[in-house]
DNA sequence: TATGAATGAGGATTCATTCAT
DNA sequence: AATGAATGAATCCTCATTCAT
């Protein structure tokens, strides 16, 4: 009961813990499942489950933890490529990059599955982040006839979420043919132009 | 030749329990997830526990079977279409009917992404017979020159499975338009032609 | 309700379906353990459970029933052997023939454990009769001088037992050897003469 | 080269619930025999199922553990024995006591039964003990001409076996009677002499 | 009478969460 | 703040027993 704000700064090692459980956690989700217990996120992290508690509260809020992350993750990749010269190119190169990286780790595609939809906390933050930078992208694309007119972004991000899910089952090729044919179906038909 | 069952006819009654059993299962995995207890499932069917695990020995039996079910119907319909007067319209309607009546329903999605991939058990065996009438009808559609030519089933499928796992955290409209850009860029190019 | 009686006559298939069942139960329960399922011994037997149940209404009373069958078949025997020339002899070498064929069988161990004692039902009567029919030897054999003197036939069914039960863990041979070491300390000392 | 333990030293509170569930385990099973469940172990305790499966992950384990610690005991006691005096006499005394305490009870005689075979695991290591403790003062007792010249452990141990689980049904001087005659029988004929 | 399906209490085991050290 | 032991609800599964066919 010291300063009174929502979260003191932590301490150094506080902090370094709090990252390993994370990377940990991130690891053993991707790997296993969700379903993974967090005694196996403790184990893999070295630490005692007290201390994954201490952190997460709950193990949804560690899920949440690990889903906020790569969205973070994944705006500031957006972000980056916001400005980009070639809008085009730069929103298909996302597209794939997410998709391949995903390849089928269940702990990734949820993560991008919950940034198209409204769920309440933090996430929604970086969710948020994302899809504007998603949108900024999109509608440069649109303008330079890139991208056919008639998409949202949220489409966008129903796609990139199905073809990594997609991905769960199928194989690295398939997945990457699956891949083009949603990137030919997001271009303008011959009649557009 | 069925892999497994045949062992006698079933008694009327218990023929019907089953029955039973595996729609309260369908319900409970496509409402709560594969997390759902077992104990739910027969509250649901409305009889004991026994006689769940009478029917199918282990929870994972169930799951398969409420997939099996799933894949036969899914089957039967795609088998119904393999001689449709216009092969491109019928892949095209099989396409949107599937994404749409998974609308995002777990246990409908899991039986279509183990349709694309070699499970072992009775799974295989409906999953197959679905690839191979989706196959005639590729073909068909292709010489038809309805769906460009250098598509193969497992992207067909995995692609059905991928948005109609976007669907579950998608609402059904950005499911809709999702699909409609799937089908586009299943359709030939204009230089294509 | 026809007669009255304690136990109608049965119908013939009955009484060899009683008799099946009982079989079956003894080699199971013999090979497995008193711990094998009904279930199991209805399947070895070739009926269905009910008719298990129809004929020993509970799994406690099918165990005695295995007991009490083992038990009749030592009391025939013992019997068998009251009146043989050598009292001694047939006395050691009933001894020796229990304990084989007992080898380490749950089941039969049991049925002999439950003669020793004053167990209530339909066991006791067959104990009974086994041990009168052991006093009657080994009183013969005590006044031949075969076995000395203080020993009971309780102290007698003990070894027997316990010969038996060792055999559960040991070899053959070990058993062997220690029911030789047993029957030696059954004969009278040298000094006794 | 303790088998599988040795991890890190337990902390004190666990150290102290470890052994208080393996006394309750003792005792239940030695009262109810190895059928009884292990909440009623937990409840015997004192504390919750989930302390019992953290110190023995599963029951089989517990029924284990409960065996290598009478095991432990037993061979503590033989290794006291090992340099008596009168070996004869101390092997006589130990064969007593352990019958005797035994008792009837499952649990006990358990241990006795597995220390005459090789079982895998950490019951081999002190059954091991307790036999080789055993085998000296055998051979010190041939050797001062107290026990016959041809028996060997195993039958020892079969023998100690077998009388011990002889008391689970006949009563307490019974069993005493059982066993003085199997000493004589362990003891030299006159004619070897 | 025989059958085998249905029942549900009981048992082993897991795991998120709390709390004493 | 970190640890890891303790907790017990929840889960899957078995099996003796009952009952409709």
């Amino acid at each position: 009961m010291t300063s009174a704000g929502a979260s003191r700064p932590l301490r150094a090692d506080a902090r370094r813990n709090r990252a390993r459980v994370l990377a940990a956690a991130e690891e053993v989700f991707a790997a296993k499942g969700t379903g993974a217990s967090t005694d196996e996120v403790a184990r893999a992290a070295g630490v005692g489950i007290g201390t994954v508690f201490r952190h997460f509260p709950t193990k949804e809020a560690l899920l949440a933890a690990v889903l906020v992350d790569h969205l973070r993750r994944l705006a500031e990749q957006a972000d980056a490529l916001a400005d980009a010269r070639d809008a085009g190119a730069a929103l298909f190169g996302f597209f794939t990059h997410v998709v391949e990286q995903a390849g089928g780790k269940n702990a990734y595609t949820g993560a991008l599955a919950e940034a198209g939809v409204d769920v309440g906390g933090t996430t929604a933050e970086f969710g948020a982040r994302m899809r504007s930078a998603l949108e900024r992208l999109l509608a440069r694309a649109q303008r330079d006839g890139a991208v056919r007119p008639d998409v949202g972004v949220a489409e966008l991000l129903a796609l990139m979420v199905g073809v990594s899910r997609a991905g769960e089952h199928a194989g690295r090729e398939v997945q990457a043919r699956a891949a083009a044919i949603v990137l030919d179906g997001l271009r303008p038909r011959a009649a557009d132009i």
